[in-house]
RNA sequence: GUCCCGGUCGUCUAGUCCGGCCUAGGACCCUAGAUUUUCAUUCUAGUAACACGGGUUCGAAUCCCGUCCGGGAUACCA
């Protein structure tokens, strides 16, 4: 290729959700892109009147972006977009393409056909009952006089219009991910360009825009091989080269099959995001679905991706989605966040089970429930019902918190005795009473070798110490003591260490809850 | 049916182009253990693959052929 500088395109059509597959798609054009030092375009590929709509274009934009894609070329979308080789919308563009037409009908490239649907479709089935081994256009009007032309246009029939495909051609095509690979034109029939309302198809304006905007580099889903073929001829036929092709594998469901909008568990990229997955925790894992960063690391930042990305690494097989690894993978990003970024990342999903107060006043310590919990979730979803138990006046105890209160014969005689030793420590104030120098002061979750900090109240590792004499001294066992306390205090069974629990609940919640639970 | 592509642990992959460094590496999952007040994290260990059959070669996961299996295409969708 002679073309000087690399311009990619990513081409949705818009009749649908923007689901891992297409994303992948993008993202393999855009890192290309990036990589080479040229533009990527975003083309609306929007001629199926049919079944593009609004929405779905919003959609698709929205979760590019989300994702980190963004776009030198294409529809003005949050600081993306513009440029000078538009309109980008294919329905914007229907003069180019008609002049097109005009030119390759008048060239012998393309012809009317004055076929109904009707008598496609029974062509069709003969064939098929024919068990013929082409199944195609049958080239009804390939060779129409002008007399038998006009004769059908005086019948009112609206004709639509065909590329006449070299009979038996041995194509010969160069595929950056397959390969040499050779096609016979005889298995392809003469194909719709132009509908009979005068809105192209794909084919032919998806050739006809490459042109026009110069695109150097086609990577798209292998789905489209064959097209590659008819593309190939037709910039033949319009006198113009032929931009590099690369057909990626599809990204396959369980079944194995080609990951379709319909596939349970297949969710749009937006569903993902509503849900709480860290937006660079899918990009990674969906670069990773056909290609291989290197042989001993699976998480990278997106620059690590676009330095390391070469089209001839991408793979030839399709690749199974495993929510398991992605999930994984989220939990990998949010671990990685400071304290500070987790409590902001979390925010919007917080409302759920923190109060309005909360989350307007008592930042600092929100940030330190926030990060005890971080390390405990992969979606970000998660974390309002891991959380809830803080804001309840007496948390309601779960079956796990039920029995380790029933478990042990002295239990309830211990919380009580324990809300009165409590009692005496000079606690940080519950909730919603002002405990930010107490949160300022310590960072959660307590880690066993960092400094104790300083702190007007007792911190956790005081409140430690503080109850293992305290075990002692009413002489139960450690051990024991810990399960009936944190079940009463938490409602639960689980969660982050319990002098982080009871320093987090401050003292008040957590007098209140073991005497409830001792008298319960 | 026809054409095209593919096939390394259950899954994603490294290695394949330029055969020996591969008694096939990493990650997810799973199992066991360590740490610990629970869960989680972290760490350690383990299970587990070159689809099959021929050939070429001193030597094949890597090259060739065949078989099987899988996927894609075959639209007035993209």
């Amino acid at each position: 290729m002679i073309h000087s500088t690399p311009r990619l395109r990513f081409a949705p059509s818009p009749t649908g959700p923007l689901h891992l597959g297409g994303a992948r798609t993008a993202m393999y054009n855009w890192a290309l892109a990036r990589s080479l030092g040229g533009t990527f375009v975003l083309r609306i590929e929007d001629t199926d009147r049919a079944r593009s709509t609004d929405e779905s274009l919003q959609i698709i934009l929205q979760g590019l972006r989300w994702i980190g894609i963004d776009w030198d070329e294409g529809p003005k979308f949050d600081g993306c977009g513009g440029g000078d080789f538009g309109p980008y919308f294919q329905m914007q563009r229907l003069p180019r393409y008609l002049q097109a037409a005009e030119q390759l009908l008048a060239s012998g490239h393309a012809y009317l056909c004055f076929c109904s649907p009707e008598r496609i479709e029974g062509v069709r089935d003969a064939q098929k009952a024919a068990k013929s081994s082409f199944l195609g256009y049958d080239g009804h009007c390939r060779d129409l006089t002008a007399e038998q032309r006009a004769a059908a246009a005086a019948t009112g029939a609206q004709p639509n219009i065909r590329f006449r495909m070299p009979a038996a051609r041995v194509m010969n095509v160069h595929d950056l991910i397959r390969g040499d690979v050779e096609v016979n034109t005889k298995e392809l029939d003469d194909w719709v360009m132009v509908r009979p309302d005068g809105v192209p198809l794909y084919n032919f304006a998806c050739v006809v825009d490459d042109i026009d905007m110069k695109i150097t580099h086609v990577v798209r889903g292998e789905e489209h091989f064959l097209n590659g073929i008819k593309q190939q001829l037709l910039f033949e036929a319009l006198g113009e080269q032929c931009p590099l092709y690369a057909h990626i594998p599809l990204i396959l469901n369980a079944k194995g099959a080609k990951l379709s909008k319909r596939d349970p568990g297949v969710m749009s990229v937006l569903e993902y995001r509503d849900q709480g997955y860290p937006p660079e925790a899918v990009f990674n894992y969906i670069a990773l679905l056909g290609w291989g960063f290197s042989g001993d690391r699976d998480v990278f930042t997106r620059d690590e991706m676009v330095a390391a990305f070469q089209i001839g690494n991408v793979g030839k097989a399709g690749a199974k989605f495993d929510a398991d690894k992605l999930h994984w993978m989220c939990g990998e990003y949010i671990r990685r966040w400071s304290a500070e970024q987790c409590l902001e990342r979390a925010r919007p999903w917080l409302a759920k089970s923190v109060p309005e107060q909360a989350l307007a006043q008592h930042g600092t310590w929100l940030q330190n429930v926030v990060a005890c919990y971080q390390e405990r979730v992969a979606v970000l979803s998660e974390f309002p019902a891991k959380i809830a138990w803080l804001f309840a006046d007496v948390p309601a105890l779960d079956e796990a918190a039920q029995k380790n209160l029933a478990k042990h014969e002295g239990a309830k005689a211990w919380l009580s005795a324990y809300a009165d030793e409590l009692q005496g420590l000079n606690l940080p104030p519950s909730y919603p009473a002002d405990r930010s120098a107490a949160d300022r002061a310590v960072a959660l979750p307590s880690k066993k070798d960092a400094p104790e900090p300083v702190c007007e109240f007792a911190t956790p590792a005081q409140i430690d110490a503080a109850t293992r004499a305290f075990t002692e001294r009413i002489g139960a066992k450690f051990g024991h003591f810990v399960h009936p306390v944190r079940a009463a205090l938490t409602g639960t069974d689980k969660g982050p260490g319990l002098f982080d629990v009871v320093f987090l609940l401050g003292k008040e919640a957590c007098v209140k809850r073991l005497r409830a639970a001792a008298a319960g």
